[in-house]
RNA sequence: UGGUCCUUAGCUCAGUGGUAGAGCAGCCGGUCGAUAACCGGCAGGUCGUCCGUUCAACCCGGACAGGACCAACCA
């Protein structure tokens, strides 16, 4: 109240002057009613309504000051509670602010940094603003204009640090022009968002929001009222208030000066080393700069000091909340010093969520902190549970989706370890095998691990990492576990050890453990330092570290497209075989599927490619034999046992009759198979043909699987 | 209140204007030479809600709800 200049009306709102037991009074009309109840008045005739507008500059009585204030009209004017008629000190708040500039209202400080009012003050003078308020009120109620007091609680600003509410002064300040001044052809305004233009942005809606950040911003407010923080070296004149004409030079003398000594050069020097003789009628200001200049000078304080480092940045990297500041401040103190952005790309995440999209707090229960994680699971498992997630959006968090990131990790881990394990024996420069000696299953697989390199490569360069870690786990689930290591097996244990069937394998393999380990080297960073030292055969200490590596360069297939083609046929077949092969497990028929024997019957370009496959087609089913015949005549039509299949693939499905039978051979103890038993050697009576020819013979001869 | 964005199976994520996909989890089974593993099968979603555009929408437009971050307001 002693600051008041002014009451503000809405100027489309109707206002309705009431005559009561205590006079006439101006209210908004929609609030009259409760108005009057709750100064306990009647109203004995109403006049009105008019509109607002129309009460514009009316003069009224300050209702404890010798002083007139002005009706002003503004649209901040709202029906929520009150009289529709707003109390308005220019000082106190950004709404009376701006209405009090319009109205070119005085903006009186009647209040010190402590808030007690000023010596100068009537009737509240060196009273705190708390203390001052019953003595306001009582002044009101004396000069019989309180209509009514009632304590009321609603939601008001308070310190974030002390709770306590907080009280609201204009101040002086000093500002960076975003539009005023123009240079290189534009505003700062004009070259920031051509900055932001030429900037990456990761992801891509990043850019909308900085646009617009940069767009609506005000003019940069750079001055704060802390006793803390990097000065402003600014002096202004004591009675005028205006800066003192050699402010730019003497920043400069100051700037070097604490570069020298430190902050305390600032503090330490009188003000006629900078000013001279006009020291006396310049004050320095105490005022300090917004922090976060501090932070968006990093280009300047570091990217161009250290020789290491460039400038611009190859990429920012904050959470999303740096867009209003370090992302933005970056930028606008780099665009007025070079004219363009400190970095080439920005990348922003969002913020840890719990498991419902949540945000963590203490009072409700859901933190997970990082380094209990890391206790618990170790590195790794933290940094595959960042490399899973979205981190564009929030990053959920919870004890489920921890439980389901260690399950990717052993699928992982248990991978690297089959892989090893069969290299344990394996010297790529003596034992390895160029593409062209491998079976056609093994380039093939070299083919699907450059398609997941490309994918991975990709990933990797747009930091979407959980593209990278989902393609890597089916990979090692699908393509490998499920397909190529299953069916691998066979030739790994039973051909003979140095058998280019075998070699050829371990060739394979040895590429893609060596593509493998890299990939997943930048989230499981220990896993793939242990997996590199066992492939040199040495510990850990010892050892190169894959991070000195770049990524695999695989081999190239020749006529890679046939050969994938053909493949992934034989891989839906296997599918579909195994699939059908589940009714004889159910009914109790077979156990593995080694049990069974498969007849497939085709014609055409099917039958003449089952041929081609020779008897490596039962080692891609899995089962003990399996036969290929030209269909008969009766194809298709329904027999019992024949089941009729379609096999999808490039040039359309093929169709042909899958019939299988539970084996009546003896079950091989060396290879699993069951086969009848051949017996040419008398030591080894129970070993099958083929294994007998591995170790005893000149081996089989695989080209396919 | 304004700005930017998110919402697809229990979980993490794909996805295309035209019958919804994967991995993991679940259930059932197999195997026992990746075993604090491995293999197979099955089940599971009105793609946040509502309204539009369209012959046709999870995919386009709008509104709403819930959530995240930023900025503001609270007489």
């Amino acid at each position: 109240m002693p600051a008041n200049r002014g009451v503000s009306v809405h100027p489309e709102l109707g206002y309705e002057l009431v005559e009561t037991a205590r006079g006439l009074l101006l209210l908004q009309e929609t609030l009259r009613a409760a108005a009057m109840q709750r100064y306990g008045l009647e109203a004995q005739r109403v006049w009105g309504p008019c509109r607002g507008t129309d009460l514009e500059g009316l003069l009224l009585r300050h209702p404890f000051l010798d002083r007139e204030v002005t009706v002003l009209v503004g649209t901040h004017v709202t029906v929520d509670a009150g009289t529709g008629l707003v109390h308005t000190a220019p000082a106190h708040g950004v709404d009376d602010y701006q209405i009090g500039r319009r109205y070119q209202l005085p903006v009186d400080n009647l209040m010190d940094d402590r808030g007690v009012f000023l010596p100068e003050v009537p009737l509240v003078a060196g009273l705190k603003v708390w203390a001052a308020n019953d003595v306001v009120i009582e002044a009101l109620r004396e000069t019989g204009h309180l209509m009514a007091h009632k304590p009321l609680e609603h939601s008001y600003p308070h310190c974030w640090r002390h709770k306590t509410p907080i009280i609201f002064r204009a101040t002086s300040q000093w500002f960076i022009v975003m539009d005023g001044v123009e240079r290189n052809g534009g505003t700062l305004r004009a070259e920031a968002r051509r900055a932001v233009d030429a900037t990456r942005f990761y992801p891509a809606w990043g850019h909308a929001r900085l646009s617009a950040m940069i767009e609506n911003r005000p003019d940069w407010c750079v001055s704060r009222q802390r006793v803390w923080g990097v000065p402003l070296p600014f002096f202004v004149h004591r009675e005028t208030g205006v800066l003192h004409p050699d402010t730019e030079h003497i920043a400069g003398q100051v700037a070097e000066a604490v570069s020298v000594r430190g902050i305390e050069a600032w503090f330490s020097t009188p003000a006629e080393h900078w000013l001279g003789a006009d020291a006396d009628h310049y004050r320095a200001l105490t005022d300090t700069l917004d922090v976060w200049f501090d932070s968006g000078s990093t280009h300047a304080a570091v990217l161009r000091q250290r020789p290491e480092l460039g400038f611009p940045a190859q990429l920012y990297l904050e959470g999303s909340d740096q867009h209003r500041g370090w992302f933005q401040s970056s930028l606008l103190t780099s665009v007025a010093l070079h004219g363009h952005a400190p970095y080439e790309a920005l990348l922003t995440h969002g913020f840890v969520v719990d498991g419902q999209g949540r945000k963590m707090s203490k009072s409700l229960g859901n933190v997970v902190v990082p380094q209990t994680v890391m206790k618990e699971l170790g590195a790794d498992n933290l940094r595959l549970w960042v490399a899973s997630t979205d981190y564009s959006g929030e990053l959920c968090l919870s004890r489920e989706i921890l439980d389901r990131v260690v399950e990717a990790y052993r699928r992982l881990r248990n991978t690297l370890r089959f892989l090893l394990a069969n290299l344990g024996d394996f010297d790529m420069a003596h034992d390895g095998l160029p593409p062209e000696s491998w079976l056609t299953l093994d380039r093939y697989a070299l083919v699907l691990t450059r398609q997941v390199d490309e994918v991975v490569r990709r990933g990797y360069d747009s930091y979407e990492f959980h593209g990278v870690t989902q393609r890597l786990l089916t990979f090692c689930s699908e393509d490998l576990g499920a397909f190529y290591l299953d069916i691998l097996k066979d030739r790994l244990y039973t051909a003979p050890p140095g058998s280019q069937a075998r070699r050829a394998a371990q060739s394979a393999l040895w590429h893609i453990t060596q593509a493998l380990t890299r990939w997943l080297a930048p989230v499981l960073t220990f896993t793939a330092e242990e997996v590199w030292a066992t492939l040199q055969g040495k510990t850990v200490e010892a050892a190169s570290s894959v991070f000195l590596e770049s990524w695999h360069e695989l081999p190239v297939v020749t006529e890679e497209a046939v050969l994938s083609a053909r493949w992934d046929r034989w891989r839906a077949l296997r599918e579909e075989v195994r699939r059908h092969l589940e009714p004889l497990r159910t009914a109790g028929a077979i156990g593995s599927s080694l049990q069974a024997e498969v007849t497939l019957r085709a014609g055409g370009e099917a039958l003449e490619a089952l041929q081609s496959l020779g008897d490596d087609l039962r080692f891609l089913l899995l089962t003990s034999a399996a036969r290929v015949e030209a269909w008969a005549d009766d194809i298709g039509r329904a027999r019992s046992g024949i089941t009729l299949i379609e096999i999808p693939g490039a040039e359309g499905n093929w169709r042909m009759e899958l019939e299988m039978v539970v084996s009546q051979g003896h079950k091989c103890p060396r290879c699993w198979h069951y086969r009848e038993v051949v017996g040419e050697h008398p030591d080894h009576p129970g070993l099958c043909d083929r294994c007998t020819s591995n170790l005893f013979g000149a081996g089989e001869v695989r080209h396919h699987a």
